[in-house]
DNA sequence: TCGTTCGCTTGCAAAATGCAAGCGAGATGT
DNA sequence: ACATCTCGCTTGCATTTTGCAAGCGAACGA
């Protein structure tokens, strides 16, 4: 079982607290399944994610609940099974995500085009609206693969 | 001495492969001290960091520098000292660590203030361009302690 | 010359991680 | 009813990473 408080009180720097949190390679790629792809349960996470070993994916599941990122709900129908979902507070991240996505690819190589990446700076604002919506209506739709490349450019609507 | 090839090819999403370079509770820590601390010495990020141990700190600013985020130069004067300075590469996470420090401000017990997260949220746009700014004209004047209280509000530039 | 400072390196113990196997409760098939 | 399968973990164990303290060579300062 992982260590329910944390034993770590290092400066009260903003950044720093957020590492206390997210700075692992787990953590945030967890929350972009739940985010960007829509994943729910420990099977897909499991699966989807990057070979992410179930005895980590199990601590780190514990550990963003205890810190109030994501809740538990049981499934009706099979009461093996539970939903994550993300709490307002894990939601709030969709800025970091999308500019540590935007990052990333204009200064690695990675998976995304050009274009999707040209798309994603131009209308940040739409796509993050497009994020907060999918969550307040648990529309598990995943948000990248064909909604980028394929949605039209919302004129006007990208600066709030 | 650290592995320079980076044996962990996970998938090729943008968000990963950040992970892969930032996944850790140190490397930011340092990139937010060279961009808005101004510092540059080994010494500086030892002492002011929240108690990195040296070894780890040697560790990260080779991996740092293997991964293109930062440099170093010799010092004048002393040839004892390097300087690290953020590259193109590194500077461009200034909205990360923005966002990142926002979503902390708000959703976490942290040092920065209400008003000063307000301005910061309301004049991204403004406070980036200070980062860059510094970074281009080497001033090493740390731009959050009394840089965020004091600025007047840059009216009508917060969304560009 | 002598002590101090800087940027590390080394040794070692503790913690985190990765991997494979197993397990109990619930679902599914017959 | 019974066997089998799936899901979400847990357990053991080896490897890797981290934290801590000490030390060290080169450069500086007196």
């Amino acid at each position: 079982m992982p260590k329910k408080t944390n034993p770590k009180p290092r400066s009260g720097c903003p950044v720093s607290v957020s590492l206390d949190i997210l700075g692992d390679r787990w953590s945030l790629l967890i929350i972009r399944d739940m985010m960007v792809r829509g994943y729910r349960t420990f099977r897909e996470f499991q699966r989807a994610g990057e070979g992410i070993a179930t005895n980590i994916l199990s601590d780190r599941l514990h550990k963003l609940e205890a810190a109030g990122l994501l809740t538990t709900e049981p499934v009706e129908g099979d009461g093996r099974s539970n939903h994550y979902r993300l709490t307002p507070k894990g939601i709030a991240l969709a800025p970091v995500l999308l500019e540590l996505l935007i990052w990333a690819a204009q200064h690695e190589e990675t998976a995304a085009s050009c274009a999707a990446t040209e798309y994603l700076k131009q209308n940040r604002e739409f796509v993050l609206a497009e994020a907060y919506r999918r969550w307040e209506q648990r529309d598990p739709t995943p948000l990248i693969p064909p909604f980028v490349p394929q949605a039209k450019s919302p004129k006007g609507r990208s600066k709030r």
